[in-house]
DNA sequence: ACAATAAAAGATAAAATTATCTTTTATTGT
DNA sequence: ACAATAAAAGATAATTTTATCTTTTATTGT
């Protein structure tokens, strides 16, 4: 479904903004443990993510990435997913035809486009801001 | 989405499937030029299918792969996917966990279920005989 | 038996993805 | 100014996926 890349990042992300109610900035160790995941590929990740204004970082001492509390409910799914992955999994077609529309389906064009809104929705309107609710942090895990 | 095997393998079941009206049986090169896929690597991805039988091939002169048409019924979209990507994306965790389930969930594990039961459902419901009917094969196209 | 055909099988190669390592830059506290 | 910290940037390596090429096996018609 996504690439690894695209998985740790929204793992990632997702940590990040849990840490932001303290206003805490995380490092990339604190950041690659709490998600299970490759630290230094995790931090090519988030160097991405944070050219994209996503996250912010700041380097030295006391320094880390972070998500300042007020942006919990602007940042949403699609939007790490877009700059990870680009928009292929949601405008591709899903039997990898270039050029794939209503005028010119694939046969499974029309059972595909439901799939793919479900899909695209669902991201567009989970927030940051509630995948780091109290009840969020509490009852799911982010590694295993 | 799918892998590049799944597509090409996906759009090869499906033309051979257009195909076994008249019981014919078509060779790689038929194959790949009516799908647009790289000739060798699509041959390679007909070997494991024929290895899971859901295709047969027969060799030499006259020889070709094809599809009974009393079978076209049976063989539904999964029975593909499940060969060529496994099930990784039915019951795979969308942010990667090896373990993610209604126990120990992810963050997105529940709003995922949806989404992936959906495509479960359409990919095991879609069969080879709808995909083969004239109305489909007009309609649809499987390269551009 | 023999030549031609076509898939199977095996080996190799190219490209993309995933992962790691090293050096540089910015910031902090002493 | 200087040492320590941490992200950014750049380079390199490993792995997986995608793709191609060669050889073998089975089948057909002559």
């Amino acid at each position: 479904m996504f690439s690894k890349t695209c998985e740790y990042g929204l793992r990632a992300v997702i940590f990040i903004a849990q840490q932001a109610k303290t206003n805490k900035r995380v490092g990339i160790t604190a950041i690659s443990e709490a998600i299970d995941s490759p630290q230094a590929f995790t931090a090519k990740v988030l160097q991405q993510l944070t050219k994209h204004k996503i996250v912010q970082s700041i380097k030295g001492p006391l320094g880390g990435f972070f998500i300042e509390e007020r942006d919990l409910n602007k940042i949403v799914l699609s939007d790490i997913v877009e700059v990870l992955d680009g928009d292929n999994i949601y405008t591709g077609c899903g039997l990898g035809l270039h050029q794939c529309n209503d005028k010119k389906p694939c046969p499974l064009h029309f059972k595909f486009i439901e799939i793919r809104e479900n899909l695209k929705k669902m991201l567009e309107k989970t927030t940051l801001l509630e995948l780091s609710s109290d009840k969020n942090i509490a009852d799911y895990y982010l590694k295993n």
